[in-house]
DNA sequence: GTCTATAAAGGGATAGAC
DNA sequence: GTCTATCCCTTTATAGAC
């Protein structure tokens, strides 16, 4: 959680940015309902009358704040693979990487405060998806159909497949992750990781090898 | 999410029971922040001053609350294996069980919630971490560590193969749920556990055999 | 656009009567 | 144990000067 301290000490017409970033710092450490205006406006160095001159109420801000994270901390999975490389070491490769991911500051913080807001925001939860957790398994179905395409895994439904995948991933640790039980050590996290990718590549292996 | 309504038209004595009914059906649907205690004694029927002198603050109320709906919600999972049945067949039931159980209403809901509050009180993450998952994946564990022993399975780490399986069964439905995301119909969910409770055995499947 | 000051409402918690 | 009434504080949101 790469904190933001207060005034951006930089440029001074960043004023929005400033707002969004204090929300953003604000929302996902205290949650929603826990975090007042007046402590964002503080945070942001400016006067709340200002951050309502920029977003109408504390629900807008909010949806801003959780659109701008979202397609700023999603990269990594939201690029499409192109097919050079070896579909089984890339999927060995994206386990680690996602499990990296999962464990990040601010992916579970962002799942815990759209959680929390979803149910009377329906909306909210749905960009969030479809932004985030839904381009990811997206973009995985893609590479798990070249390799079902090469005959090096059989993969009738690619897209079952990668939410499967996905989730052996994020296994026991997102949700101790979620409930802010202690997280496993680096070691116990790349063997999960790899432990995972051999299962699922034993479950999905074509019928005729192995 | 099963409504009661307001005032129990039962007995007059349980006070106490009406005033955690009311906690539980408004701390679920609205969260902590946006709960008062007004909202709580009001639909309990019984005054605010009456809350305060059950439980002397709004933090303890929701700690009781989740408490008692742990213990009340997970009675399926807890009970023990004891290994008359075969061991296969009972990891294809557990799967569909697991999985129904997943998207209720309560279990959702109260993981939204606990995950809500507990970057503010990390002791309510852990407790309802260790009588709910926690307890969970210890008993699908022992079944496991059952057919490993038998020779049917080859599972060297149960802990680590039950945190897989119960991880593949919540797939991407779990997420969805807790964004608020619309749900698969009944039979893609029944198909799901069904290829889920498949995979998983082939991926375990000892290797002198298949 | 930005500030200071304030209005208007609602929250948690308690006092005191019964 | 339970209620009514209330204290005191924080919150959202806005008015008006610059």
């Amino acid at each position: 959680m790469t904190e933001t301290p207060a005034p951006a000490p930089g440029s001074r017409a960043a004023k929005p940015q400033q707002i969004l970033n204090a929300a953003r710092d604000l929302f996902l450490k205290e949650g929603f309902g826990a975090t007042s205006m007046d402590a964002i406006a503080k945070r942001a160095g400016v006067s709340k009358a200002t951050v309502y001159a920029h977003y109408t109420s504390k629900e807008e801000l909010f949806a801003a704040m959780i659109d701008v994270e979202c397609r700023r901390t999603w990269p990594e999975l939201s690029t499409p693979y192109h097919g050079q490389t070896d579909p089984i070491e890339k999927i060995r490769e994206v386990a680690q990487r996602y499990v990296r991911f999962i464990v990040g500051g601010y992916p579970v913080a962002l799942l815990r405060t759209v959680a929390a807001e979803a149910s009377r925001t329906p909306e909210l939860g749905r960009v969030f998806y479809e932004s985030a957790p839904g381009l990811g398994r997206l973009r995985f179905a893609e590479l798990l159909q070249v390799a079902h395409a090469r005959g090096v895994l059989d993969i009738p439904d690619p897209l079952h497949a990668a939410d499967t995948f996905l989730a052996m991933l994020r296994g026991d640790i997102q949700l101790r992750c979620l409930v802010c039980m202690p997280l496993p050590s680096d070691e116990v996290i790349t063997a999960h990781a790899k432990e995972c990718a051999e299962r699922f590549i034993r479950a999905y292996a074509p019928k005729a090898s192995s």
